[in-house]
DNA sequence: ATCATTCTGGTACGTTTGTACAAGTACGAT
DNA sequence: ATCGTACTTGTACAAACGTACCAGAATGAT
């Protein structure tokens, strides 16, 4: 506890962060730039690469903010089905919920397909990918979580890409199958 | 038929669609240039601006070229499933050949992803979107072809951010389940 | 107070980018 | 044969790029 002003390394280091999640989000990982993260951050060129050696190493920290965004939204996801009296329904809910923020969304397919094409990704894809499958298991078993995981993956990619609405009925009923119920 | 040799401008411009949706498979959206195409397409350079304007037009018409190569992998899809005994199995095993090549994988979502970011791009998306759970239709049902298509999506987009094999017993019984059966 | 260290911010470099263009070549119509 | 049009290709250029670097300001240790 310094109480800094005008100096504050750390501070930097996470609006990097946040200013590179952001640009990956609107701009995809292929059109992020030092430059970009570092006009949206609202700090000079000079300490995109003070902070972050490589561009590489700044979009990985970019995503890896967004990974742990991602574990957050999971964790409240595991807080609201703990009680949940209809698992199906609340978990309808949260995905509707979740479609709210499409540049969030965007962001974790842009994870998704930096990870499918960079292996040293992969850690951070699964944090998503499994953790949300994890928070299922309790519940369902493995199998299950892992293709309500699937199926909810799939339907917020389809409303992503067709810029349509969710069909939650539709969404519970389904779930309700795959649940063996 | 005018067999021609030293020109053909139409052969030119499929070539380089051909050649600008290899190289999103392989770099991205956003890593597509129109340097990295002219080389892939044994091209000059001016070619690619001569047939498309802007590098948006050429990055559509790579999109556009590998939505018409989807389109043709539904209807190999659509009459294999024709004559099928078991659609569950059919659908597992058309999955785990259809997840061999990953570069054609990480195009579809390539595409997902630029129609999720810009609109105009949307009816090319629909094209795979609509057109599976539109095959599968006749089958199982509007909402039940929906929900398949949706696990399907999320589940080889968990094998190819994973870098995971399929679980095809998993998957057939999962099909069972959203068929209702 | 001094000093080594760490952080800051601006500038500079060589490369790569999208796009424009001009000079030249092939071809269909006449 | 010739002529206009369509195609070809190499080159050019300004802008943006990743990265390197340096002079200075702030900081903690002494």
């Amino acid at each position: 506890m310094t109480g800094r002003r005008t100096r504050d390394p750390e501070a930097r280091r996470a609006a990097l962060a946040t200013a590179t999640m952001e640009v990956i989000a609107e701009n995809g990982v292929g059109r992020t730039t030092h430059r970009a993260v570092a006009a949206r951050a609202g700090l000079p060129l000079g300490a995109t690469t003070y902070y972050f050696p490589t561009l590489d190493d700044l979009i990985a920290a970019g995503l890896a903010h967004a990974t742990a965004m991602l574990r957050s939204c999971l964790d409240e996801w595991a807080e609201r089905l703990r009680g949940a009296p209809d698992l199906a329904a609340t978990l309808t809910e949260l995905t509707r919920e979740y479609l709210t923020d499409r540049q969030q969304v965007r962001l974790e397919y842009e994870l998704c397909l930096a990870a499918a094409r960079d292996a040293r990704l992969r850690p951070l894809a699964e944090v998503w990918m499994r953790g949300f499958t994890d928070v299922l298991e309790p519940y369902v078993g493995a199998a299950a979580g892992r293709d309500i995981c699937a199926l909810l993956d799939g339907l917020i990619l389809l409303t992503l890409t067709t810029g349509t609405d969710l069909d939650e009925p539709g969404l519970t009923a389904a779930i309700r199958r795959l649940t063996g119920g």
